[in-house]
DNA sequence: TCATAGCGATATATTTTGTCAATCGTTTGG
DNA sequence: CCAAACGATTGACAAAATATATCGCTATGA
């Protein structure tokens, strides 16, 4: 047992593996998405919600705020009132287009029909 | 609303975006990991739970058994008494390695330190 | 001027999702 | 001949996500 946060069981070892970690990053819900939707500009706390389309503004600030810790996104509070804060993808952050890039042609090409 | 499965939300028309299909298949716990996992070959039911690390018998059957329905993954049963069973993925699985490779590239250069 | 919509969130209650631990009948290794 | 391993399945439980309402405040339009 090396990292806390990740699941583990006794007969693996997955201490220290960053594709393991990478991946316990980017399988939350909502994570790529958010990221996605990142990836065309800083947005709004609401204006992000609508791009993503569907989170909920509970999970959404949750999400956002571990990728903020996590240095994906940063956070900028332009004024508290009138409320004006923008996100956007740090360094780190623009560098998951790729990711986003790589699922976009495998969607492409095996998910040409509605998934049901 | 046109696809059911699909979080959604009035203001935005994600109706049939491939890449946002696709994001929805992959977020899902543990998925990324299973798909890693077959990745260096076809393997067993508590094989492939030892190689994916901490996910529990219940989830990895459902994961297995959805990822079965969308093409990804092919389960071919050797005999049942006593239990033979083994995963593999099939050529849109396969397809994944790029999407699995462009994670692993990012989570070397974005994660070189433990994630807290 | 005065209601209204929008901002960035947060709280509570409920539903959905994932986990734990035990279990099945059979074969194999010691 | 006893224990472990195989591929799962079950039911009780915990954790995570959701819907919905709400906050204080302001800029806008009628």
């Amino acid at each position: 047992m090396a990292r806390p946060t990740a699941p583990e069981s006794p007969e693996v070892d997955h201490s220290f593996c960053p594709v393991y970690e990478a991946i316990n990053v980017l399988q939350e819900k909502w994570t790529l998405h958010i990221i996605r939707s990142l990836l065309d500009g800083p947005k709004g706390f609401n204006e992000l919600s609508r791009a993503v389309g569907g989170c909920n503004p509970a999970t959404l600030a949750q999400r956002v705020e571990k990728l903020e810790h996590l240095g994906i996104v940063s956070k900028t509070i332009h004024s508290t009132m009138p409320p004006r804060t923008s996100y956007a993808l740090t360094e780190a952050g623009q560098a998951l287009q790729a990711v986003i890039e790589a699922i976009d042609r495998w969607g492409r090409q095996y998910l040409p029909e509605p998934v049901v």
